[in-house]
DNA sequence: GATGAATGAGACTTCATTCAT
DNA sequence: AATGAATGAAGTCTCATTCAT
């Protein structure tokens, strides 16, 4: 990708101004770039270098640092969010419904390493770039409203428990996706093993859906939640 | 934070020569300011002000400031580590004993916001300090161990299911608690709501402990996990 | 001489934007400075300060303070050997011909000792920089080609010994101008004179000419030179 | 030499308090590192480590590291000039005396690549250290008179031109070999050849030699010297 | 719109030297 | 005599951003 970057430059088919294709390009090359670094760790000069354009291009389009990295959130998050739209929850049974969902948001993370990256550096700025995004902010509550529906039918149908709070449920099924990708390089330090594996990563799969199915099933004699 | 450590520079209680003390001060200035800003946004010279030295000491008691990241990576898994140890869970009945780590993991983590911030950063890192540490790499079998040893006695007593592998349990336990709090402002902003309070830490930490013992529990007929 | 090129600065002359320009100017700074310092003693920002440009410029230009030696060292290669094409040693008989090498070569070390200076601080570093450039690598063989010529030419006339090899004529060619001024400073200073007038300049070139051209003379008997 | 004094390195035995011996290992770390380095380039730290003591101990020993770099050209000074004093030339015939002293003068510098680089250095800094040493002032008397009586014998039994000035024929011995070794890299990678082997050190030894006895031969009808 | 040159600020690191023991 | 800790100064290099074309 870079090294046809670099051999395409210069190359006159692409002195026809496209800005367009330039910002895509930006867009994909910063995204690449802040994963890999971080916001501090990255250079403007390697993000246009990626892009195959010239720095100046950067300011041009985006105005700084700071308006690139947020471009950049805003793109992820669109993208997860368009697509969690897309599994039409509301058509299928709730335990199928939840099964979807949570395999979804494993998988999403399991192709957009990006994502728990980008994640990962905004938390570290206390999600300066977020909250000064309406955009952001605007694509949240649907979910929302999708896992406590799902949630809700379940119960009436007597497959969940009916106690269960959703922001709670999806900051649980995203966290038990999450943490394993985002620490995935320590925890296969520590443990003396290898979980970037296809194997490895299928097997946390099951268990995740197992988990937060299971978590979910109504019970008959609980432990009291405290 | 930051401000408390300044106003704490030049005090006249710092004795002469006493290198372990500065050595000390450097290293909670550095978990503090990589915690901050992680490696790359963090500052050599931050840190050796915030510890009320000279920035050369820096040079002088660790080398450079990946080793001086990978002390404090050192320092704050070793803490985790040695507390871990003092559970004494083997003296609880299984049920017991999981709630008593899982709360445990939980609170750590609440309490130790660095924790989350270095390990998010190693991990961008490809854990490259932790690999070259092998002071870290020696530390992590006993948990596996202890963790092993309570889901057996769940088992053989009736408590728990039979077929759970420990380090995917661990990296549940964990990422239920880890991602709440690394996430925390992102989950905030989104959710339009304020998740860093005690009364949703409160709430959250409930949640992690039931949902943990709730997809433990045997289960008479439960969703085939794929 | 630093005085000189530093009152130079900010003169109005320089034009807002001439690369090129600039480039040279950094160059003939950074030659000076590394004949009057060394590689290890010259600060680049004494270079950028002796060119009146701004010391990141040399970064832009350059890369490093390692390839701008480089640079100099292939600037300084490149005249010596140019104007060695042209002194046409073909068109005089023999004996004239070398009297002009030799006069020569003393004279471009007597008017330029940044050569010597520079040579002096590459060979410390085991030639490292001339062994990565492949320019300088290309400007040497006609230097060796013209020396056996010459030194042909002269013995089928007759005016010249038949047994001497090309590259240790040219050494001692170069080596008996050479140490007179690289180590100007130290005789004069151990044979309490002063080696640096030219008068005294003037007797050691007569001496060296009458040196090499007494010593390729053919001989009667000689000792075996083996 | 480097290793073994590293490997000495925490010796018990060296505990003994020995300044003296503490003095020597200093001035041989000193030498070996300028002549590594250069004065510029050298490292208190380093020489300290190579002579396996204290950084310290070069500021109480030598005062600072100017003074250690006048200790060492005193030293290599020091030696050459004294080995140069045992070679009895008075006790040999005109030819024979240069033979030797030209061999010997080749040999010294071959087994003593320290020698050249201080003096490279040396010189870079205009003798500064040796004008300010009377010690080494005083050495040189003996060699000027030394060369001066073997070439009037020389001459006066008609083996030796009667016009040669024994500065210069001084400066022209030393050159040759000085040349050939303080260059030895960068000939050897201009003339794309390794001079730095047995045989080559050998021919350009017997080139040198044959050189100067060739140049001071009295002749019959010579060039015009200017 | 697009580019390469230029810059002010500052980052990490080094180093000769001095201090306290 | 000998040591490790400490420091002020400075050195190489980086980088976000702006300028001139």
């Amino acid at each position: 990708m870079e090294e046809t970057a670099r051999m395409n430059d210069k190359r006159p088919i692409r002195q026809k101004r496209d800005p367009e294709a330039t910002r895509r390009a930006l867009l994909a090359a910063a995204i690449a770039e802040f994963a890999d670094k971080g916001l501090a760790g990255s250079r403007v000069d390697e993000i246009a270098h990626r892009a195959g354009v010239n720095k100046q291009l950067v300011y041009h389009h985006f105005g700084n640092k700071d308006d690139l990295f947020r471009a950049a959130l805003e793109q992820v998050y669109g993208e997860i969010r368009a697509r969690e739209q897309s599994l039409n929850l509301a058509d299928l049974p709730a335990v199928a419904a939840m099964e979807r969902l949570v395999g979804f948001s494993f998988d999403h993370l399991a192709e957009h390493p990006e994502l728990v990256a980008l994640l990962n550096d905004e938390n570290r700025h206390e999600a300066r770039h977020v909250k000064s995004s309406p955009q952001i902010q605007a694509m949240h509550s649907p979910l929302v409203r999708m896992i406590d529906e799902t949630l809700a039918r379940g119960a009436r149908d007597g497959v969940f428990r009916t106690d269960m709070d959703p922001i709670n449920v999806y900051i649980s099924i995203a966290g038990l996706a999450y943490f394993f990708f985002a620490n995935n390089h320590t925890l296969s330090a520590i443990f003396d093993t290898n979980l970037d594996t296809a194997r490895e990563v299928s097997r946390r799969r099951r268990h995740v859906i197992d988990f937060v199915l299971s978590a979910l099933q109504p019970r008959e004699v609980g432990p009291s939640p405290n």
